[in-house]
DNA sequence: AGCACGCCGACT
DNA sequence: GTCGGCGTGCTC
């Protein structure tokens, strides 16, 4: 057998010792003259498949059967009644070497296929697969699965363009407003890899920042990879870049294209035809040659978290590539997360941000008001604004578009008190109540229970309010509350990429924002509240980043550009967002975290599944040294039959070992088959 | 995952 | 005596 994983050492050892002159492989097949042995990755995603298996290469296909290459082998064959081996199903995979010899004692049987002669998982793709698939307690065929994309016959047929010589280095532009940042691009263009946390400036010049960037990788003849959190992202980078550089420099990788011109882009990138990338989330692992620089944008985004197994975080992929590689790192974002604080605490990347004066005058003015201070109007109650919000926009909308940001529909679609607030909860259980369909009575979202009568335990009110209103009945009741101006709303399924500069309302959900041409001249975000008191670890990370986006798309403070906040005043991401300051709030997050032992300050995964599948792997696995163990406890969201999870911590130092002992454990426990299933999840999101 | 081999209870 | 239970191990 031979191991995919690091473990496989002695294994290795043994290889270098037994040399067979020649495989045994089925009699009568002509086999190849030179290293006669494929190794095969077999694109079977199971757990304790996670190794490499020899093939016999046949002499028709010594040529094409390079490492790199698809290919297809018989797996599973076993010796049947009669005595012959009968041959098993077909399976895709990957060749990962050419080998004289095998350390596989039986026959080998034959590679049945080479599918085609690209050879698409390079040794450097492969390395960094295998050490995210390491990170995340995954197998290496999951992640080679979000790595490469599917083959398309008809695009590998046609030739890439010749590459095109290395630009000239771009002057500064925009980073000239940051201290570090012509130093930043001259260590890039010159061939080192700087690594750098940055907090962009508000205002739209960080699409055109991050192609100076590039640009300036690819005048040190390296090559360049940016990863953004949507498609309107991409769009923006991708025009920046082509006004930059102009056509063919770069490639796009984003999922709007069709699955051919998706695989052309990438094959483009990996025959070296393209040296610059820019897509979402699949791009971290695009095989640009010679790597000089990986850009992420907005790494707190949620969409840098991929929803397959084994669920690995572009930033994090990011930084293992960076390290494989020798690459330069650009983490940039108008927000900062704990993680991008922490490298620079650690000393990992260094701050590329602007002076406080020039924040101060590119950022626009924020107030704050709290939702209890509701507006005399009636238009404006109905519309649920506070009077100061209803004179902010009223005003704001002599000069120009005013952008409302309302809370996702269905985001949280919990019910609290309608005078004091309090959140209302299920008298036999204690869940949280949700608001039914029209009509009906709110339920239990625990336990089902439906309470037609409910009061405040608190002040006694009789009145529910959902903490939420959706951005269609915003965008109603502020039509009405505006006659004669111009409604215009974006969100999730029609999402608009930029609006005019003449006075308008546009009623976006967060991440849906439009660019207004010229800035808008006011900015109302609305429902603060709700969205700081969700139960998450991330919840003030998350609301701030969510305003800072939408703020700066606000014009500075002394073009008139304000900003109203409903949301407590003291909480501290509304404070950071009156001072623009989110490095400073991530800092003081970070000390939270060090304080609690929390991630990232720790290395966390979760333990999800039955009581007692939970404790049999918590029974069975070896922690390293030192690791906690919290739980088990019920699963949070977990309805119907009832999940357990547990949370294992350790220093920040040890994740490989914990993922190394989770997997273990995992392959032990599916060895039995009556073991029920559990989830293992490095880097839970949903904690706190 | 499949799939076959192997060692202990109730049937012709 | 055997048919068959699913625990265990292997797949290049």
């Amino acid at each position: 057998m031979s191991s995919a994983d690091g473990a496989g050492e002695q294994l290795a050892f043994i290889r270098e010792t037994v040399r067979r002159a020649r495989p045994r492989a089925a009699r009568g097949l002509e086999l190849a003259a030179e290293l006669p042995v494929a190794r095969v990755l077999v694109d079977k995603g199971v757990l304790s498949l996670d190794q490499y298996f020899d093939y016999a290469v046949p002499a028709a296909m010594a040529e094409e059967a390079r490492p790199g290459v698809r290919v297809r082998v018989r797996f599973g064959a076993r010796v049947g009644a009669s005595g012959r081996r009968e041959g098993g199903a077909l399976h895709d995979g990957f060749l990962v070497e050419r080998l004289a010899a095998s350390d596989y004692p039986g026959p080998l049987a034959p590679l049945a296929r080479v599918v085609s002669p690209e050879p698409v998982l390079t040794p450097a793709l492969l390395r960094l697969c295998r050490a995210v698939a390491d990170r995340y307690a995954g197998t290496l065929a999951d992640v080679l699965q979000l790595a490469v994309p599917p083959r398309h016959a008809r695009a590998e047929a046609v030739p890439s363009p010749a590459p095109l010589p290395s630009p000239p280095a771009p002057d500064p532009g925009g980073w000239s407003r940051y201290p570090q940042g012509p130093a930043f691009l001259a260590s890039l263009a010159s061939g080192h890899a700087p690594r750098a946390v940055w907090t962009a400036l508000p205002g739209p010049g960080w699409p055109h920042e991050i192609a100076r960037a590039v640009a300036a990788a690819l005048a040190g003849g390296r090559g360049a990879l940016v990863v953004l959190p949507d498609g309107r992202a991409v769009a923006r980078v991708d025009a920046a870049l082509t006004e930059l550089l102009g056509p063919g420099r770069h490639a796009v990788l984003a999922a709007e294209a069709g699955p051919e011109d998706r695989y052309r882009s990438w094959l483009a990138v990996s025959r070296g035809s393209v040296r610059a990338v820019i897509g979402t989330r699949a791009t971290v692992f695009a095989p640009v040659r010679d790597l000089g620089l990986l850009v992420v944008w907005s790494d707190g985004d949620g969409s840098h978290s991929d929803p397959n197994a084994p669920y690995p975080h572009v930033r994090e992929v990011a930084l293992l590539r960076a390290a494989e590689e020798g690459a330069g790192v650009l983490l940039g974002g108008l927000s900062t997360t704990v993680e991008a604080a922490q490298l620079l605490r650690t000393g990992w990347a260094r701050p590329l941000a602007a002076e406080r004066e020039t924040v101060r005058a590119l950022a626009p003015r924020v107030r704050t008001v709290t939702d209890l201070d509701q507006a005399r109007d009636a238009a404006a109650q109905a519309a649920r604004l506070p009077s100061v919000a209803w004179e902010a926009a009223r005003e704001a909308l002599t000069r120009g578009p005013v952008l409302i940001q309302v809370p996702r529909r269905g985001y949280l679609p919990r019910l609290s008190c309608g005078r004091c607030r309090t959140p209302a909860r299920c008298r036999p259980c204690g869940g949280p109540l949700e608001a039914g369909a029209a009509d009906t009575p709110p339920t239990c979202s625990w336990c089902g229970t439906a309470e037609p009568d409910w009061h405040c335990e608190e002040c006694g009110s009789f009145r529910l309010r959902a903490q939420v209103v959706g951005a269609r009945r915003t965008a109603e009741e502020l039509g009405k509350a505006f006659p004669r101006v111009p409604v215009r709303t974006s969100g999730r399924d029609a999402v608009l990429a930029d609006v005019p500069g003449t006075p308008a309302l546009v009623i976006a959900t967060p991440g849906a924002e439009p660019v207004a041409d010229g800035g808008y001249a006011a900015a109302l975000l609305l429902d603060g509240w709700a969205l700081l008191t969700r139960p998450d670890l991330r919840a003030g990370e998350e609301t701030l980043r969510r305003w800072l986006t939408a703020a700066a798309l606000v014009r500075p403070a002394s073009a008139g550009g304000a900003v109203v906040v409903v949301a407590e005043p003291t909480a501290r991401p509304v404070q950071a967002l009156v001072r623009w300051d989110p490095a400073g709030h991530a800092g003081i997050e970070l000390d939270e975290r060090e304080q609690l032992r929390f991630p990232p300050v720790s290395r966390m995964a979760s333990v999800t599944g039955s009581p007692q599948a939970v404790t049999d792997l918590l029974n069975l696995v070896r922690l390293p040294e030192g690791a906690d163990v919290l739980g088990p406890v019920p699963a949070p969201g977990g309805r119907g039959e009832e999940l357990e999870r547990a949370l294992l911590r350790v220093a920040p130092g040890q994740g490989a070992a914990l993922a190394s002992a989770l997997k273990a454990a995992q392959i032990a426990r599916l060895a039995l088959r009556t073991a029920e299933p559990v989830r293992i999840r490095i880097d839970p999101t949903d904690i706190g």
